[in-house]
DNA sequence: GATGAATGAGAATTCATTCAT
DNA sequence: CATGAATGAATTCTCATTCAT
């Protein structure tokens, strides 16, 4: 089914567009013929993709949450000891917030639409089953390692969301200060942080 | 004899009036006329005060960012013992996420509008210094502690970022999520691995 | 396959609906809306051919002068001796007055406009090169006839100076006050008058 | 009655105000505020004095008529035959283009604002008032001449339109492209043409 | 299916004017 | 009288979206 491969791969081409010229200007205001100019598509082409500016948005939210996970199964495939998976997580995510910049600042814009509620707010519920989902990752993790001896921890799932908020704090402040601490220096840090607070 | 009015009174009334429509609508969906209905004045009286609608945003943060830091001072106030002292400032700030929830809205818009670099962007220098300033805060408060002999910490400015980051995660994921978990169960358990991994 | 469209058509056709619309309310009192309305388009097209209301006035003003070298080549197709012309030129002159009255009323808005030196003043620019044509056409149709014996003058620059600043006067006048002077009597006034002062 | 004159001198003030304002910015560009400013007095001053902007720019204008009445009195005070009249008042004409180039700014304007008809249009009254008033006085010297033998011309009248017309266009040439013509030189060449068109 | 010309709802901003003091 | 804070009508310009081709 060739055309059915071809749509697919032009939605992609139009979310990558998207991803860069809302990442460099901002959602609001960036406009729909600019992503369609870097899409190299023409303005009412998007349309035939995505209903709207806002469905745009938030289905680029899902295509980005989507590559994040790739990152992240590629990053800790074959790992299987729970403290080196943390450990790879940590280098991994630390380490997206250079290769992954223009995610952050989407996820921005995502954040400040999501926030209020409105007709359903499907990008709100998308962002609420994504963090619930990586909770529950992380949370299985912290148990296997309890489980298997690594870790001590009565709270699993709220360690978990200890070292997923400060792994979102440090990008959000990275972002918008990238000398206001040293990646490298962090991802040990933070490492041994995390694996001592579990001991 | 012209009419006498406290400049610096009304100014801050429409800043009240703008937090609560911004955060309400999100920045980009609000008016400045709705603002301006908030304040109870007229549409133009606005640009009496502030120059634009962008310059609103930045003068509402500067605004929040000296009320949330009155209300740390209060509510550290007298406490002297560094453990104490973050503590409180963990009870403080997780407590806020509820007192202050039109903050954290706000925040979101500001995230999402200091993101581009544009006209100098006093927004998103606004936002560094108030980073490097808690960040400051808190590592004197580490310091403090070490010197104090209460916590072991060999770089005290990373456990701030630790710290600072972990609560600004935490507010993003309950902004989003308020039922992801329990405040007052997050308090104790964060307090908790915070004052272990600086023992 | 996109619609197509003859450009160059519907501009003029905007053109020509601005100028009606701004003779007869003035620049600054016409709206945008109304010229759209005039030329039976909506509001937000009139920019997808000019940038702005003063890029309007000046694209205007560049399409009048225009029409007025093609209505004087017109008026003097196939005369040749200088007498003649200038006769020609005198009386197709005073009759555009009342044929071409809104284009008067136009050329006031652009003197009011172009007076004031601002991001280059391309109208401005395009009035002083308008003028220095017209002077450069009427100093050599007096060379021509110094040349060929119809006329005596030392310096026809200046007394084309003269010819053209007494129609753009008189022009003024008439627009103002009709009834200050019969165009008939005064078209053959002052070619008398012209050619008098020329032999 | 000190305070009659007061108010006199205030208006006066205004007005001298508004036309440096008005000749800088163009009348629809300037603001009553920056008016009230350069006359050193409060925004809502101006209207004990005028009721409108448009009415500021009548008045302004009258006030501009009369003083270049002063000033061709002054100019022409003492001459008595016609030639000399005639020669003073286009040496005075030609030389105001500088000594008052505001004045020839704010006209601009005034024909810009006159040109519609509206209300009653108390300017373009006023304008030509002003005209008719000018084509009189010149009239009557052209006539002089004539009675004393200095002059001959069957239409006296439309030689002053001429005369009259060509002052005006050459101002407005010489406000848009001083570097048109040298003032001085075409003071003697219009002299010149002029008397020997009345010879 | 793709396009881009056309559209008009919508919002920010301006500024002449008013009027309480 | 003078003032300038407040106002809101008015207008430009933007841009997401539509739809004829």
């Amino acid at each position: 089914m060739p055309i059915v491969v071809d749509k697919e791969r032009k939605r992609a081409e139009i979310l990558e567009a998207a991803m860069l010229v809302f990442a460099s200007k901002g959602f609001h205001r960036a406009k729909m013929e600019e992503v369609a100019a870097a899409a190299r598509i023409g303005k009412g082409t998007i349309y035939e993709y995505f209903t709207s500016k806002p469905q745009l948005l938030q289905a680029l939210h899902g295509h980005m949450l989507g590559k994040l996970k790739d990152y992240y199964s590629e990053k800790l495939k074959g790992i299987e000891e729970p403290p080196e998976i943390l450990g790879h997580f940590l280098a991994a995510a630390l380490a997206s917030f250079r290769e992954w910049e223009p995610f952050f600042y989407v996820f921005c814009d995502v954040w400040a639409e999501a926030g209020r509620a409105e007709q359903q707010n499907l990008l709100r519920m998308q962002l609420r089953e994504a963090y619930q989902s990586s909770i529950d990752d992380l949370t299985r993790v912290v148990e296997a390692g309890v489980a298997g001896g690594f870790f001590r921890c009565e709270q699993p799932r709220l360690a978990a969301e200890h070292i997923l908020a400060c792994v979102d704090g440090l990008a959000l402040h990275w972002l918008y200060d990238p000398d206001a601490f040293d990646l490298e220096e962090m991802t040990g840090s933070l490492t041994r942080t995390v694996l001592r607070s579990l001991s």
